[in-house]
DNA sequence: ATCTTATGTAACTTATGATGTTTCTTAAGG
DNA sequence: CCTTAAGAAACATCATAAGTTACATAAGAT
């Protein structure tokens, strides 16, 4: 299936636009990801509706920081781009009223949410400054 | 994104010839699933590769347990299904040489693989014959 | 032997959502 | 007024499970 490389990338420019110290262009951004600027405008909007990026309009615009890097969590980003699920894996829903594939879907629903609540805790607990001074794992 | 239900198919799938105690044709599987006989062949023929299900042509043919449901896992059949990925996050290989990019996809695959050795875990935990008893999570 | 029933399989279409692209509008500085 | 930037609409592309059509193959029934 696609992967969704949104998470990656807009990590990616965030810990970039913190080094910059300066606004960057769509433009830049997408040399920068091998991508085109509206791609660029199309997520990174997501992360400006809530509030951790800023766009400027006309010469000298382009997008910044709206907030510093130790405020952000991977979670938070991850929030932001995506509404649907982390999981490849779905349920069917074919019969409501067998109780097999009731236990079924429980039985692996169960699962994916203990697997989720693992990575959102896990995404919560890694600010993006740690990503800009070079991450190590657990 | 589209999710593969196959694992909560084949499962249902599994559960269902166990308690039926006969060959269950393509065609009779397809009825429950809401589908098509091809498509139930596709993916049952994944299984029995693996020795979980055999298939008989002719008459009185069709679909039967070739193991015990105590001795599948749902892992067994996970594993029978797919190769790709739990995840529908995706990494990104655009620079080589970028640290940032580096640091943000160890930071986020690190996350994942934890999660995914959990939910093998747990599948690995779980038995098909506990889902014909009904299921009751964790 | 032939017919019927079943799986096996190839080839093609469909659906979905991120990604990619084109084009135009709008805002802001020079 | 020109240039540079984001904003946004409309459409194409891509990957993959799912769906579909068509035909081949095997095994029991008559």
């Amino acid at each position: 299936m696609r992967k969704d490389s949104r998470l990656s990338r807009m990590l990616h420019v965030l810990v970039h636009l913190h080094q910059l110290q300066q606004a960057v262009t769509s433009d830049q951004l997408a040399l920068m990801l091998h991508t085109n600027p509206v791609v660029v405008r199309r997520t990174m909007s997501l992360l400006r509706e809530q509030g951790y990026v800023s766009a400027v309009k006309g010469h000298g615009g382009g997008w910044t920081l709206a907030k510093p890097l130790h405020e952000i969590t991977l979670l938070d980003i991850h929030r932001s781009l995506s509404e649907s699920s982390l999981f490849t894996i779905g349920l069917t829903d074919e019969h409501n009223n067998c109780p097999i594939e009731k236990a079924v879907n429980l039985a692996i629903d169960d699962v994916l949410q203990e697997a989720e609540a693992l990575v959102l805790q896990r995404f919560g607990e890694v600010t993006l400054d740690k990503l800009a001074a070079g991450y190590t794992p657990r």
